[in-house]
DNA sequence: GTCTATATTGCGATAGAC
DNA sequence: GTCTATCGCAATATAGAC
């Protein structure tokens, strides 16, 4: 197999594996008989388990990079606020596993965090802050809106929504085909508030 | 040691191991070391290292039972919707590691979260979706909200807010002195919006 | 109720053959 | 680059003494 054909297909395992059950719940002999090779190919590939799920955390964050497209037209602060939601929306659909690293990191940080995870978050917050901060002195929003409190009851709300499926399917659908219902409802609570 | 000094003592001490590190992450070597007392207590009171952990979860999700106080007021529905923030803000400054539990059970379920992590949430959820039912009904909020997608949209921000500190703490300061200030930003965004 | 000692299994890492 | 075989250690659980 080429060199770069079983590194991906470990880290695509590790991926799910480590999801599912975190660093500490999956062992590399499960990594390895999953990826059917041997389990001397852990450590030559990725110098042991931690190197692989540092691996894996990379490519899960490597998505926020990609952050900056929302910003780039020239559109309205409000267009850009639909934008990130649906951008985030798109991320958790395309990548299932996302979620879970994120909450874990961030509330079990490993060695890992401040290296890739701190600065992929911390960089498509201060995005959304510009992106109120504009709003603000184009008097679209409140002038007495906190920007950085602004961006976590946005980013709160949307995340929230994914990270909570497994305590809601009873109570309400998460299929994709009501995303766009819920980016409506989202964008209409965020700008008129609920009051009638 | 009285029997249910040592029970405690233990659940206290595994509430912030498995907390910090996850099921996984610790050892009944650990446990017992950092209690004082043999290896084979765990297994003499828990029936082992999952019991323990599952002591531990219900000890962390029975604070949810007390949810109801905030229903029972002759309030409005905002009022009471104000209420739950204050409710779940004190919860996470009262012990810092339920939100670990909570995401950790959310997006890694144990075989305990059916029993004891589902029914507590959903208990919430369905309270304040009644609340928003209520206000739906009596003209105070608009007719077109989806109760449950408001419920979620609320809970999300609040949650969010301490899920994300390790994130923010250079960009927000997270004690509990701003508290107010916070209740205060996320009524008016939840009712009011953003808009100026 | 608590301890020590031990049985058994599984872990991560690596040396050495090919 | 990949494998087999193995080392050394740590895991959970429990039997049996007190």
């Amino acid at each position: 197999m080429d060199k770069n054909d079983l590194r991906n297909k470990l880290i695509s395992i590790a991926t799910r594996l480590f999801a599912e059950r975190g660093l500490n719940g999956v062992s590399i002999r499960e990594l390895s008989n999953a990826a059917g090779v041997s389990i001397s190919m852990i450590s030559y590939h990725f110098g042991g388990k931690e190197g692989l799920y540092s691996s894996v955390l990379q490519e899960q964050f490597s998505s926020f990079e990609h952050i900056e497209e929302i910003n780039n037209a020239d559109a309205e602060a409000l267009t850009k606020i639909e934008a990130y939601i649906r951008w985030i929306i798109v991320r958790h659909r395309n990548n299932p596993y996302l979620l879970r690293f994120y909450t874990s990191e961030l509330t079990n940080p490993t060695q890992f965090f401040s290296l890739i995870v701190q600065p992929a978050i911390e960089k498509v917050i201060q995005i959304l802050v510009r992106i109120i901060e504009e709003g603000i002195s184009k008097n679209k929003f409140r002038k007495d809106l906190n920007p950085v409190d602004t961006v976590l009851a946005i980013a709160g709300m949307v995340n929230y929504y994914f990270l909570s499926t497994l305590a809601t399917q009873e109570l309400i659908s998460h299929s994709p085909e009501r995303d766009e219902v819920l980016i409506r409802h989202y964008m209409d609570i965020f700008t008129k508030g609920i009051l009638s």
